[in-house]
DNA sequence: CACAAACCGAACCTAACTGAACAAAATCCT
DNA sequence: AGGATTTTGTTCAGTTAGGTTCGGTTTGTG
């Protein structure tokens, strides 16, 4: 088995799971421990995993970084299961709904799995490729044009004016950072520009955003707290969070991670 | 046994399992490791697998299987690349250009390497994945929105909306067909829509095709041969097709495949 | 708190892999 | 035929992947 081969399962593993084991993947690949490390550094040397005691998981965002945590990323993916699934109930079938580029509106898209008659605009290709992962009956994905970001969104001139011709139910926004006064905001100027153009074209804005992005504050603000319909976020939130997003947006939902609600602290 | 042969295995190979070994190679084909090594070497010269230590693997880690876009065999690929090189020389430094999405189109891609300072716009994401691979200065790859069809190609109203407000200097088109009458055709009637719209944003229409689309007909015209300012195909182009293009387009380029093919860029 | 178990990285070593250069064989061309 | 060209095989020195050992750290448990 070629090097090369074996990094992709592990990255298939882990992108599936949330995590990966280094006592598991020695088991199932059968080669050392030292070597799945290897393997683990050269995937975390390209940002596709993040390498922590025990294993690694996928990528989460590192914007607020509280020491001490380990199996905090592990969660994190709970974390966004959870809201993904609690945020996809809020999607009736025939409908037509926007999603933003982003790893929370990603899972949040696998969500949709069992949902018919949906028409998905999105402009990230990533998450257009997950929905034509399952196909369903009466599903149509529209991704908007625009020129591709590292982070893997379209954004630009072409990607805001196809967004403006187009009109929505709903549109799903992973933001970066929320918090009282700047709204919800992201680090990159052009993704938010599209973002703002997205949330614009749809009657109803629903913001994914799990704990940590409370207090964070990106460069661009998207929309203001107040403009947002529902905002779905985790049982770590904050009391003083949950009082002021209560106050402003429309409806604050809180999932519950399903498994193990104690769990947290 | 023919290195052309030799290689076509090796592809088969590489396709079916995704990653070949050299040893693996070796005994199979009954040559030595260097041989399978330059074999290799040249596939991955033309982009078609990608080597890595121990052997190679399929080109793509995240979508490699995809429905109707395979490169037919070895040969072809020849051609292909011959009027890619020659179609590669008529864009100029600092040009906007539109590519359509296809195979013939999608060796064309990579054939702009060298050229700096350009934009490109396509409606295939493939095309566009392959202009990201090697990164130039002054790049901007743009991709226009729509529906993604079964052979990668973004269509439908937000793709044409989208092409309709841009201006390019020259349009590269991959056609399905092309015969005397209707003239320059496609199978598939959306992407015909797309492609039309692509046509009519350009001051200049170069078509790409090969010599056995001569005498096809899809059920969408694209455009009337006239409508061309160059049409680039291959040497095996047979001379009634020649004289009737010359008859009608602004300029017919045959594309000779050099007697060694594999010494090429 | 102390201990055991699991985990980690560094260092080392072997086997496999690699490209370069050269030699031999096959093929082409006049 | 005979020289030029291309293709393939072989040798060789340098590189890389992967296993093992070892000392130190983290985590869990009594």
């Amino acid at each position: 088995m070629l090097a090369r081969q074996r990094q992709a399962i592990i990255l298939e593993e882990a992108r599936r799971s949330g995590a990966v084991r280094v006592s598991d993947l020695v088991q199932r690949l059968g080669v050392s421990d030292m070597t799945v490390r290897r393997d683990l550094d050269v995937l975390a040397g390209r940002g596709l995993v993040e390498k922590v005691y025990g294993g690694a998981t996928t990528i989460g965002d590192r914007s607020t970084d509280e020491p001490g945590f380990e199996a905090k990323s592990v969660q994190q993916q709970d974390h966004k299961e959870a809201i993904a699934a609690r945020a996809a109930e809020l999607v009736h079938p025939g409908s037509a709904i926007g999603l933003s580029a982003g790893t929370t509106t990603w899972t949040f898209a696998r969500a949709l799995a069992g949902i018919a008659d949906l028409t998905v605009v999105t402009n990230s290709v990533r998450i257009a490729d997950v929905l034509h992962e399952s196909p369903q009956p009466g599903r149509t994905v529209i991704l908007t044009g625009g020129v591709r970001t590292p982070s893997d969104a379209l954004v630009g001139p072409v990607a805001v004016q196809s967004i403006r011709n187009l009109h929505l139910d709903m549109v799903f926004l992973g933001v970066h950072g929320m918090a009282d006064g700047p709204g919800f905001t992201t680090p990159n100027l052009t993704e938010g520009e599209t973002d703002r153009a997205l949330m614009e074209s749809a009657r109803k804005l629903v913001v994914l955003a799990d704990h940590t992005k409370w207090g964070t504050v990106g460069i661009s603000t998207i929309a203001d707290l107040a403009d947002a319909s529902v905002v779905v976020s985790d049982a770590d939130l904050p009391d003083d969070a949950r009082a002021t997003l209560s106050e402003h947006v429309g409806e604050l939902i809180i999932a519950d991670v399903p498994s193990n609600p104690e769990a947290g602290e």
